[in-house]
DNA sequence: CACTTGACCTGTCCGC
DNA sequence: TGCGGACAGGTCAAGT
């Protein structure tokens, strides 16, 4: 479940930890997680520095010195976390994972020059990483289909409005999850900007006034940004880039709430089915 | 073409 | 206690 807020905050912390550094050795064997052979690692990955750690959509690419990325999509349970040095020390919380690496889920290790790791874990193996070309990545079918950038100035209420439109008979939230209208919204954010909209997630898009939508715009970006200040969002297993976890769950208003009390109306949150995804709403702020 | 559903996986939780 | 089944949800392929 790394969308947007978890993709970046994972970026920021690899920008921060690796750029800068040389690849010294690379471990793997799952043919699913990481397809690549043996030689191209050898020739591309091995003794290159890293230069950028970029994000577009849910999408992580790491640009080597050879003119090679790495291209990380975490999908559900993946995770990237580097252990430096000062994992043979001590002092970190309980629930860190620094420290407990590889373990079972452990996809692919990277050596780092001086003896420092970066791990991709992924219990459920739908996630991967890829070795490529650098100008090879916008050729990729995702990167050619998917959306544009909801937290960029480019991103305006109106380009949200029209793109919306091409879903028109189906349900909101299978709209703003569609990654080809934008991207970067999971369940998550889905289930938390149509609450902040007071919109009914099963709502179809052709009944939604221009005012509704562009309520909506506002609330996708602010839930996003609010995401990226706290971490990120860390109800499994998602784990920042120094195996911490984040915590906007500590703010969600709906998300994993059915039971309690509306934030706002003080409502029981309910939990039902819109677009194959559990969904999370208000039965009183979010009429059908 | 527009849209929905199933498959991919593994760990966890619930009911019997 | 063990065990089967439902569920978790990002994206693609297959289906309506």
């Amino acid at each position: 479940m790394p969308e947007l807020p978890e993709v970046e905050t994972v970026r920021r912390g690899l920008q921060d930890l690796i750029v800068g550094k040389v690849i010294e050795s690379v471990d793997f064997d799952n043919p699913k997680s990481f397809p690549n052979d043996a030689s191209t690692v050898d020739s591309f990955m091995l003794g290159s520095e890293i230069i950028a750690v970029r994000r577009r959509a849910k999408v992580l690419m790491i640009d080597l010195s050879t003119k090679y990325s790495l291209m990380i999509h975490l999908k559900m349970t993946g995770q990237m976390v580097y252990e430096g040095a000062s994992r043979f020390g001590a002092g970190h919380p309980s629930d860190s994972l620094i420290g407990k690496l590889p373990d079972r889920s452990t996809r692919v290790s990277i050596g780092i020059a001086g003896g420092d790791k970066l791990f991709f874990n992924d219990q459920r193996k739908f996630g991967w990483m890829r070795l490529l070309p650098t100008l090879e990545i916008p050729e990729v079918a995702f990167m050619k289909k998917v959306g544009p950038e909801p937290l960029e100035d480019s991103f305006t209420p109106d380009i949200f409005l029209e793109r919306v439109k091409k879903r028109l008979r189906s349900s909101i939230k299978a709209a703003i999850l569609d990654q080809s209208v934008l991207a970067g919204v999971g369940n998550i954010y889905a289930d938390e900007a149509l609450w902040g909209a007071k919109i009914y997630p099963g709502r179809v898009v052709a009944s939604l006034s221009d005012e509704e939508i562009k309520l909506l715009y506002d609330e996708i970006r602010y839930v996003m940004n609010k995401s990226i200040d706290e971490g990120g969002s860390s109800n499994s297993t998602y784990v920042n880039a120094k195996g911490e976890r984040g915590s906007y769950m500590d703010f969600a208003r709906v998300f994993r709430r059915q039971g309690q009390p509306c934030k706002r109306c003080g409502s029981i949150i309910e939990k039902t089915r819109v677009a194959a995804r559990g969904t999370h709403f208000c039965p009183i702020c979010q009429l059908p």
